[in-house]
This record gives structure tokens, sequence and C-alpha cells, in this order.
RNA sequence: GCCGAGGUAGCUCAGUCGGUAGAGCAGGGGACUGAAAAUCCCCGUGUCGGCAGUUCAAUUCUGUCCCUCGGCA
């Protein structure tokens, strides 16, 4: 089996992935794989700024708006699917292009994973309930005792990362530090080439605060209070970035402008996280927002190259 | 106009029984192995509303003026 050939493209939000995709898409035959931590939802589509179905006309995608708001995603199970898209697309010829903001998922992709198994909802949901009665310290602490490797990575507030390594470790009867050795051996060999689409904060700001104008008149609103008739408020599909302002002005306790100003703020500070993030991203190109031509010859000289 | 409550970091506020001040949020930087649009770590000098007075020393006490918000007119 020949390795397969793809590009990544990630970028900040904001920074016109969806329209470079395209263009991409058209000149090389691609097809898009969402790696979007928020994209895989159904019913947000504004929100999440998905790209539209005549968009998605364009050429064939896949994970955008397959999965139900209540359903928590994770980065292995987001993984595993991304996988399958990205061999479904090859063995019908077209170049894959992995396209979206979130890290993790791309590393979680190209096998940055350990194989931890899945840990059972009941045994997460119990930590959390021994986080919240115990606090951080005691948790910590114990953590400490049973796996220190991990205790010493893991800051103590961090109630995200303490209680997951306490879960693998009750789920499992391993610590989370010997998983993190074993390497993932479903993990692909694949041939790629990795883009970004950046540009400065500064410059990003107006473009998202723009973005936030035009999600709002497309039906942001709109779209969460549907999905409030479905769903709790508290549904993972909704803890997003849009979601929680928004559900505050239509349960009164924002009014439209405070809520639009929460969401630009917030919006801004997620963007100043993936750009750390994808900073140090190795053999990445950057380019600046619009600027195809450029990308196009930098994937026309890849193609070429893999292909001798 | 009178009576009350306030004017302290970009915002909301705490505090100093007189020795020039600190939280949250915002902002900047960073981390990141199954919640990642998540979670966490580091970074705080600002005429403490103006002016006078008392004092070795005032953001803190006193007087006065200005401004804001309530209530009464």
């Amino acid at each position: 089996m020949t390795r397969i050939r793809l590009i990544r493209l990630m970028g900040a939000t904001g920074t016109g992935k969806t329209g470079a995709a395209l263009a991409l898409a058209e000149a090389f035959g691609g097809a898009v794989v969402n790696v979007d931590s928020r994209q895989v939802y159904a019913g947000l589509a504004v929100l999440t700024a998905q790209p539209t179905a005549s968009e998605q006309a364009r050429c064939p995608h896949a994970l955008y708006g397959d999965t139900p708001l209540s359903e928590p995603v994770a980065a292995g199970d987001f993984a595993r699917r991304a996988r399958v898209a990205v061999a479904d697309f090859a063995a019908q010829g077209y170049l894959p292009l992995l396209v979206g903001g979130t890290g993790l998922y791309f590393r979680a992709i190209a096998g940055g994973l350990a194989p931890i198994p899945p840990v059972p909802a009941a045994v997460r949901q119990d930590m959390r309930r021994q986080w919240d009665s115990l606090g951080p310290a005691a948790m910590h602490a114990r953590l400490t005792a049973v796996d220190p490797d991990s205790a010493a990575k893991i800051a103590p507030n961090d109630r995200q990362r303490v209680t997951r390594a306490l879960e693998v470790l009750t789920a499992t009867g391993k610590p989370l530090s010997c998983w993190h050795r074993e390497p993932d051996p479903e993990a692909p060999d694949y041939d790629s080439l990795t883009l970004g689409l950046g540009l400065p904060l500064a410059d990003l700001v107006p473009r998202l605060a723009a973005r936030i104008e035009a999600m709002v008149a497309a039906g942001a609103v709109e779209e969460v209070r549907r999905a409030l008739e479905t769903y709790a408020e508290t549904v993972p599909g909704l803890s997003g970035i849009g979601g929680p302002e928004l559900i505050g002005f239509l349960t009164g306790r924002l009014d439209l402008e405070a809520a639009k100003a929460a969401w630009l703020a917030n919006t801004r500070a997620y963007a100043k996280r993936q750009m750390t993030w994808f900073r140090k991203e190795p053999d990445i190109q950057w380019f600046a927002p619009g600027e195809h031509q450029a990308m196009f010859e930098v994937v026309r000289a890849w193609l070429d190259r893999s292909a001798a």
C-alpha cells in the first residue's frame, strides 16, 4: 500500500480556511475533511462557520454537521473518523484536504495519541464529582501518590487534566504517563504538506468582529434558539464560543450588544491560543488570507516532487 | 435646591484603625496526548476626582469644589 498524500490546512478562526480549501480542492481535485471540534455538530452551521451547502456542493466534504449536539466528541474518535474519510477520499482519487483549527485533532489524526481505551462515562462523572467535593489540592496530591510523572506535568488547578489522569488509572489500572509512552498502533503514515493561514491578531480582530455581525445577520441567534428547543444549555455541542453568549442573550441575562462583545473577546482569545499552537507546528508554510496563487505554487511544486 | 450613596488599574469593585494599594474580568505571553471553540500557567505604578488644611507623613482625617447615581422637591 502506498502512502496517502494529503494537504493539511490550518490556521486561527477567521483566517479564510474555507475559501482557501475550496480553491485548492477545485485546482487540484481535492476533497475536504473537517478538523474542527465544533463544525462536526449538526444544527449550528452558522454559529460554527461551517461551509454552506453551496460551498459543500463544490467538492466532497466530510465530518461537517453530522453529530448531534448532545453527543460528546473525543479526540480519539474524531481522529478515527477523519482517517476513514481520508482513506475513502484517497481511494476515490481525490487529494484529501484536512482543514480546520483544532490543533489537538490534527495531532491526533497523524498519530499523536496513545492507545488508551475509552473511559466509561460513569468513571468520568464520578471523578469530576470527587474533584468538586474534595478540591484541587487533594485531587492533585492523590495523583502525585499514584502517578507522580503525570502529576509533575499537570498544574494542580487543571481540573480537566487531573481528573483525566485519575480516570485513566481507575479505568485501565495503568497510569496515564505509562500510556503516553506507547505509540498509536493505528497511526497512519501520511505524506503530507502543511499550509498555515495567518495574520497578526490586530488585523484579525476586525475580521472577527465583522464575522460576528454576519453570523447574527445570517441567523445565528435563531439557530441557538432552535437548538434550545431540543437540547439543554449544557449540552457539549453548545459549549463552543458564541453558544453561552447567545444563550445569555436568549435567556435575558445579557443584551445583544453585551453578548456580542463577550463573544468577540472570547473569539479573540481563542484565536490567540490557536496561533500559539500552530506557530510551533513543524514544516508549516505560512500564507496570508486570500494568498491563493502563492499557495498553489507551493502545492504544485510539492505534488511534482512527490510524484517523481 | 435638599438628603443619602459613591468617585481607586481599560471595566466592575476591594482595601489602607494615616506610612503612596489589590482581586476578578479585559489585555499580553506560554502550555497542551480522548471535554481542546476546552482546560491551565506566568505578567498589575495606577496624579486612589480637583484644591486647600491638619500632620514628620494624606489615597486614608477635616474643609471646600467638581462629577455620577438614587430619593425628596
